[in-house]
DNA sequence: TGTTTTTTTTAGCCTAGACTAAAAATTATT
DNA sequence: AATAATTTTTAGTCTAGGCTAAAAAAAACA
């Protein structure tokens, strides 16, 4: 059994291996996580020692294949438990992640079994993100960044990069969510910024907009 | 906002304060949670300076009307997640006391007031004990314990004493839930056995068994 | 009432995790 | 290649919560 510490160091580990390759910096995973660098030192040493991850000094930390296991349990109940949050008690997609934070650490096998077949098995969670299945398997997803389409191209949202509450009620403002089509009417070279059309609305939308919206070109 | 070892010092001396009156001693804090007394003594000092309870060295803590509100929700918490572990994910009532200890630290008013709703507002949870509302008021119920029933008397079962596994299991084997009645066909007075009846069965119950089952008489 | 037993508190120590400041290693820059 | 800048680690502290052993108070008993 791990602490809630250590569970949330093997998460934050395992999230930055997916974006960087290589061994993640004990500074980045410091950044993360809010702390410094200096905690995270000790975490790692600690969780070297239990195997949980491959650490050599001065350069980084990656975590071994329990430790990945350990990691895709973490977000499988996490997703999980934003299904529940969204589709059950009727939150919004930008109200649970802090809950689902806390609720990720709850220890049931069989309340994890449980809730799974009570929400139905799904695949993916309220921001398009997939849900590991009992055995720590992903379904990869074909996705984009909205900013990778050119003009005249379209493609289905199908999830976000960024999830804080400011960007998704944005999106909400704009009536993007999960499923919306979005054609590219216009595309600004000079600072990445598009023209886009989302149902009977056309707008202006910044890179940094296009930069963290996933979508599924067909 | 208190710590998961303040949260649960505070419901253990919140239970210990409804069977026993007065104010409760380190010693009995420290039984009931299975650990020293002199880490009761330490902690109760901690929350007698947050004003959650009052103490009296060598006399015992009480908690303060704060401290009794705080007592409540956690309760609350604790009780609406069994219900929701029972009715929503098919939980059996013996299996889901350990998930809800975890699950009543969960830090979300919203998520309270979505998951009591989702279930229907219920008062009572799968032992028959009664759910505070949001404001922490309880539904009182006249209840005895079947032990305090004599010869060719009557009760409907309302709910349990003690909730281990164990005792859970026997009430199963026997058929005895929550809504079944229950004759008193006979009573020692040597050792305070019973012979019950249950539907069209009839055995012997120990004091031991009869000490922890409430029942409601009509 | 004085003495013994039991209960409760205090004092001092331990571990997990965090922090600061200083030291060491690495990377970047002339 | 030598020095400067940056990153990372180490050493030493701190707090929350535990613990043990000893001291002190309360309760029980003679």
């Amino acid at each position: 059994m791990y602490s809630l510490a250590e569970e949330n160091y093997i998460k934050t580990i395992f999230h930055l291996q997916q974006t960087k390759s290589g061994a993640v910096s004990t500074n980045a995973i410091a950044d993360s996580m809010d702390t410094k660098a200096s905690s995270a030192t000790d975490m790692v040493q600690k969780l070297a020692e239990k195997k949980v991850l491959s650490y050599v000094k001065y350069k980084g930390a990656q975590l071994t294949e329990k430790g990945k296991k350990i990691a895709t349990r973490i977000v499988r109940k996490h997703r999980l438990w934003e299904v529940f949050l969204v589709d059950k008690l009727g939150f919004h997609w930008d109200e649970v992640h802090e809950i689902a934070e806390q609720l990720e650490h709850i220890h049931s096998k069989e309340l994890i079994k449980r809730l799974d077949t009570f929400l139905g098995s799904p695949a993916f969670d309220p921001h398009g993100d997939p849900i590991p299945d009992e055995h720590g398997n992903f379904i990869k997803t074909e996705k984009k960044l909205l900013s990778q389409l050119n003009k005249s191209q379209s493609g289905v949202c199908v999830g976000v990069k960024e999830s804080s509450p400011e960007y998704l009620q944005y999106l909400d403002k704009k009536n993007i969510s999960i499923g919306t089509k979005i054609n590219v009417l216009g595309k600004e070279f000079f600072d990445g910024s598009m023209v886009i059309q989302v149902g009977r609305d056309q707008f202006f939308v910044s890179k940094k907009i296009a930069d963290n919206l996933y979508v599924q070109t067909t």
